[in-house]
This record gives C-alpha cells, sequence and structure tokens, in this order.
DNA sequence: GTATTATGGATTTGGGAGGTCCACAATCAT
DNA sequence: ATGATTGTGGACCTCCCAAATCCATAATAC
C-alpha cells in the first residue's frame, strides 16, 4: 500500500514546472534541483510526455514544458502515466482469475477502496498541491 | 499501490475460521481449503497469533480458533498484523528524511488517501466482510 | 557542421515478497 | 513413557521488479 518513488519523482518534477507553466525545463535542471538521477528521469518525463501530460522540445533550448495549466493536471492522470490504470488487487485482472472469484468476500472491500483511493486522485490536482488548497 | 498476497491469505483464512467462530481448525485444513502454501501459512498464523487475533493450540486436536467474535476482528488491526503500521509513502518515517520534507506540498495529499484508507478498514470487520454489510 | 538537447532501447542491481525446509516443543491417547 | 499429531521459530532460497545506469541516435538551434 505504497506510492512508488517513480510517482514521487514525476510529482517533484511537476510541482517545480508548476512554478512558472510557460517556461521550458530542461531535464538536466530538474534533475539537480530535484534531486532525482539524470538518466531515469528520461524514462519518467517520455511517461508524462505519452500521456499529454507535458510536451518536449529537442535541441539547444529544447525541454519540457506544461501542456495545460496546473489547475487542469490531476493525480489520477499523473499516476496512470507512471503506474498504468490502478488495480489494489491482481484477481482484479481478467487473467489472474482467482480460485475464489465467484463469492469472493474481499473484492467488495477492495472496491471501495480503490473508489476512494482514485476519488482523492481525480479531485487533487497540482495546483491544489502547490497552492495547499483541498487538502 | 496493491495489497500483498500475504494480506490476501490472511483473510482468506480468518473468514474461512469465522464461518464457525469457535470450532479449531487446523493448519492443514485452511491450507488445503483456501489454497495457501502450508508452510508459507505457518508464518501468518504466527503473526495473527502475535497480534492477539487468534489463539492457537498445539498437538493432536490442536489448530487455531478466532480470539474473537467476527465483528470484532476489523480490517486494520489484521493489516496490521501481516504489513505492520500503514505508511503510504517513506517518508513518513523518522529516519528517512527526505531532502524537501520542510516544504514537501506533496505530504497534505498522503495524508488524505493514508487516513482515508485506514478510516476504511477500521470500520470493516471480518463478519462485514463474510455477510457482505456496510459494503 | 557543431553543440545541445531529448529519445528509446538494452542492461544491471538490490531488495523484498513469496515460498521452502527442518529441527524442535507442546500435547494427546494408549 | 512412547509415539503420533500438531504448531513454533528460524534459516534459507528464488525470482521478480522498481530503480538506476548506459549509450547510440535523432532533432533542433546557431
Amino acid at each position: 500500500m505504497q506510492v512508488s518513488k517513480t510517482l514521487d519523482y514525476a510529482l517533484r518534477s511537476l510541482t517545480l514546472m508548476s512554478s512558472s507553466p510557460v517556461s521550458t525545463y530542461r531535464m538536466k535542471d530538474i534533475s539537480e534541483q530535484r534531486n532525482i538521477p539524470l538518466n531515469y528521469l528520461a524514462k519518467i518525463m517520455r511517461k508524462l510526455v505519452n500521456k499529454g501530460i507535458v510536451r518536449s522540445r529537442v535541441g539547444p533550448d529544447g525541454g519540457y514544458v506544461l501542456e495545460k495549466p496546473p489547475s487542469d493536471i490531476n493525480l489520477k492522470d499523473v499516476y496512470e502515466a507512471i503506474e498504468g490504470e490502478m488495480r489494489v488487487v491482481d484477481c482484479m485482472d481478467k487473467d489472474a482469475l482467482c480460485t475464489f472469484y465467484e463469492s469472493c468476500p474481499q473484492i467488495p472491500v477492495w472496491d471501495k477502496l480503490h473508489v476512494s483511493l482514485t476519488d482523492i486522485l481525480k479531485r487533487t490536482t497540482i495546483e491544489d498541491m502547490v497552492k495547499q488548497n483541498h487538502l
């Protein structure tokens, strides 16, 4: 029941970038200012690019810009960019069908957790985090 | 953000035992009926014993009994018996102090998740699971 | 054409969840 | 008191994956 370091890194980067949402940030600067291993950050940024959360430009004067204003980036999107769709237990997956699936007493509980988590993440934006709104 | 297989195993065992809360269940039977590797189950049961959730007796006619009625066993206790105290992020630990701890914008969010999760677990008992109450 | 930047894939490493094994202790029946 | 049955407790193994590293390449600016 823990948040991954990778998600932490992604949020560190996004909150940094949201301090000046129109500027371009070079990977190297993000890495240094937020204490993230450069080459690992590269992989993380690609995921954010692919999800349409940030835009990238190559070459001198290149770097990353937020694709949307911080108030339009919610944590559920960031989570899914990094981890894929949230699944609290594996048996929710079609492939890994558990023997007891038919009458499993646990599923409603995990479902409830899942809804609650997803809800909080969906309602919280990068702006909320930075401005400490709704928290 | 996933529930461990070990916690799943613990809950499978407890829901089985709650079908007849006064009877004694042999480890071997729990293992077979709930599809849990016998020797691994041994480690899990010890944790439940140490937390005072089940009682054990050695020897012929030995086995495990619920220490309390299923309506008095909540999932937070079971979670903590298995995983220790819940920590959504590592920086909540005193030892692993993060560089940005002083002004970390993430902490309020993780705190909110933590409260929400803990709350649901605390309010849900083994009886609720079995009878599908409150769910 | 050269410097600067991101891209994308291959590869390594460490730690821990999940699982196994076994010698031992407690308890029961005969 | 002996043997069968059961849980105990620790040592140990194994495999997977998050985290990290490395590098050759592509894009863009001047």
